[in-house]
DNA sequence: GTCTATAGCTTGATAGAC
DNA sequence: GTCTATCAAGCTATAGAC
């Protein structure tokens, strides 16, 4: 009997539901003070497993990571595509990145924990292209609208930030406050205030 | 001899040595990972000495963030008594807000490694209020602005955390890539580009 | 091969001399 | 206030039984 074929019996393959049990562990515990042994437990089978499917601890955490840029690239990939004027460009890209976190909360935390915590013996893995990928794109969208007379002549980089920190605030509430987060709508009506501006003479 | 004409002779005071010392050591390698002996040897002090002033581990940490919570209240009640236009009182908030930043670099680090990593045994320290405090004040001042015809009517939280977004990106990059952080002016102008807004017939 | 028990190290914390 | 010396608890690693 072929190994898929076992898989589906079991609904979920062994291989995603170390990937689940890991991705779980890392984001409450994070990467020091998770042992192979609480994954490998939590995922209902033996070492030997991991390390078959992973090379080792450090294997399964690159996994995890890659798996969530891959996605992430996707997405950019995807949003590159679009046509229309700059701002819905950009709130379609805001959107669907609320909607891949949602899907990816638990790797996000791991991610967050890394970034802006101690290496924690983790394995290197560059969480800055995430940043700095988004960064760019939303300043190319920038500069188009800027070339179509849809935005106004300036500095695009401090646009570009300006509409990147809505969006790390977004994600910053969903991960330590979902109860008050604001979601996709709410990202949205952010991003759609600083189109317009504050002030009152900004709009006719 | 009194113990402040000592302290005085030594330049600085082994209880400022030894927090100087924690503080740099918890930015580095965490809460956990950080023992009671690295913290004194870097002080050049001995253990007792930390127990004598601190009651434990825990209330070296806590000390830390309590002195950090300290100086970002004063800096709130400093703005908050501050005059004129909200767009002025916001860039005076975010401004001093960028300067207590550079001033406490390591503690922020601490900080945001126990705001979005894992607890590592650290003892519990509200975080959120530093946010939350932030939002309230840039809140109200929207509120302010909007009431004196300044700002545009609409949702004041929104435009808050629009705000709030552009702060929080140039603290993410003042500690994660120091070398391209937006800094003081920078931040001004990323907030100018909000208040103004980026569409063309945002201003006339 | 697997489990358990123990030796040895590191940790946070303290006692008592000065 | 600061030191030396030491404690108890927790961890890692491994020897040795099965």
């Amino acid at each position: 009997m072929k190994a898929e074929q076992l898989q589906d019996r079991q609904g979920i393959g062994v291989r995603e539901r170390l990937l689940a049990a890991a991705t779980e562990l890392l984001a409450r515990k994070g990467y020091a003070s998770t042992t192979v042994r609480e994954i490998v437990n939590a995922a209902g089978v033996t070492k030997p497993v991991l390390y078959y499917y992973f090379q080792n601890k450090e294997g399964i955490y690159l996994e995890l990571m890659n798996e969530s840029f891959v996605k992430f690239e996707a997405l950019l990939n995807r949003v590159k595509n679009e046509t229309g004027p700059a701002s819905r460009k950009i709130l379609l890209l805001c959107d669907n990145l609320m909607v891949l976190l949602s899907e990816n909360l638990q790797v996000a935390r791991v991610m967050y924990a890394i970034y802006y915590g101690p290496p924690q013996g983790a394995p290197l893995f560059d969480c800055d292209v995430f940043h700095f990928q988004l960064q760019d794109i939303i300043h190319e969208f920038i500069n188009e609208g800027i070339a179509a007379g849809e935005f106004r002549a300036g500095n695009a980089l401090d646009m570009a930030l300006a509409i990147l920190g809505a969006a790390n605030i977004a994600i910053d509430m969903e991960l330590s406050h979902p109860d008050m987060a604001l979601g996709r709508a709410g990202l949205a009506r952010v991003l759609t205030v600083i189109f317009d501006g504050l002030k009152e003479t900004a709009l006719p």
